[in-house]
DNA sequence: TATTGTTATACTCTATAACTATA
DNA sequence: TATAGTTATAGAGTATAACAATA
């Protein structure tokens, strides 16, 4: 029976999700983000100021939604909002200082994450390649 | 060096965690389930009625949260509220039949899935023992 | 007219704390 | 005293809809 063979595989899959999103927030909430504001944060870290309706199509969440994330980053420091130098209509959230300290320690930690995951892996190759194929399936599968 | 080779593997696993979530919740909202409610109505369906202290447990949360679940699930026909027979302060959650179809449903779903992901993979063997190997480390890092 | 971001409102999930009814 | 589940309260993240300012 394939079904005896692919379910607790799958079951496996699904622990590990379930590990790293655990895993995300507890290390995100020592950094004082949380998963959703992290997100934003990165998205900054990896394209530079954007405008929050960037920001919206980015995450796929509504600008409303972008309002509330960025109220609290900017509370807590890991942004700011400024003027937009052509559209007036327009906002552009940028990080701080802090905020950029903050997204090369969780860069830092990303790396330390992969080692820890695959640095002893003996089959890495084939659980990579596994793995894309998996990918690949999910992606059709929701297009 | 092995920061590039598994960076981008780590890169892809969480690519997975993100479409399995939303795979999760778009199937699920078909059946007019949220991802924690399903939670709570797959845990009776694997382990029987339950009272709401032992599903509080279960998943990891505190009681009044299961108050919450459970009243969504009762409004929307998926559990019934029971006096527990020997303990007047408990109260017994089960599926109603609906419920238990829905779970069955989801059941093959499940293996639907399995076969989609694993199916036609050329390395699963090595897949999944590369896929245990990160529980293993995953489960290790947040004991 | 269309777009940007806001206010207004509401829902789900989560938590803590105080309380009632039982054990 | 301890436990089961509730009410009261709060906060984060999400959504839609109406609106003001600007393009």
């Amino acid at each position: 029976m394939v079904k005896r063979l692919h379910e607790p595989v799958l079951d496996q899959l699904l622990a590990v999700v379930l590990l790293l999103n655990a895993d995300a927030t507890e290390s995100l909430g020592r950094l004082g983000l949380s998963v959703p504001r992290a997100t934003l944060a990165w998205q900054l870290h990896h394209e530079g100021p954007l405008t929050q309706r960037a920001l919206a199509d980015a995450l796929r969440v509504t600008p409303r939604n972008v309002t509330g994330l960025v109220d609290g980053l900017v509370e807590t420091g890991f942004v700011t909002r400024e003027p937009h130098p052509t559209d007036r209509r327009a906002t552009l959230v940028s990080l701080t200082a802090h905020g950029a300290d903050v997204m090369e320690e969780m860069a830092r930690q990303y790396v330390e994450l992969a080692e820890l995951l695959f640095g002893d892996m003996t089959e890495f190759p084939a659980f990579a390649r596994g793995l894309e194929h998996v990918l690949h399936k999910l992606q059709a599968a929701l297009a």
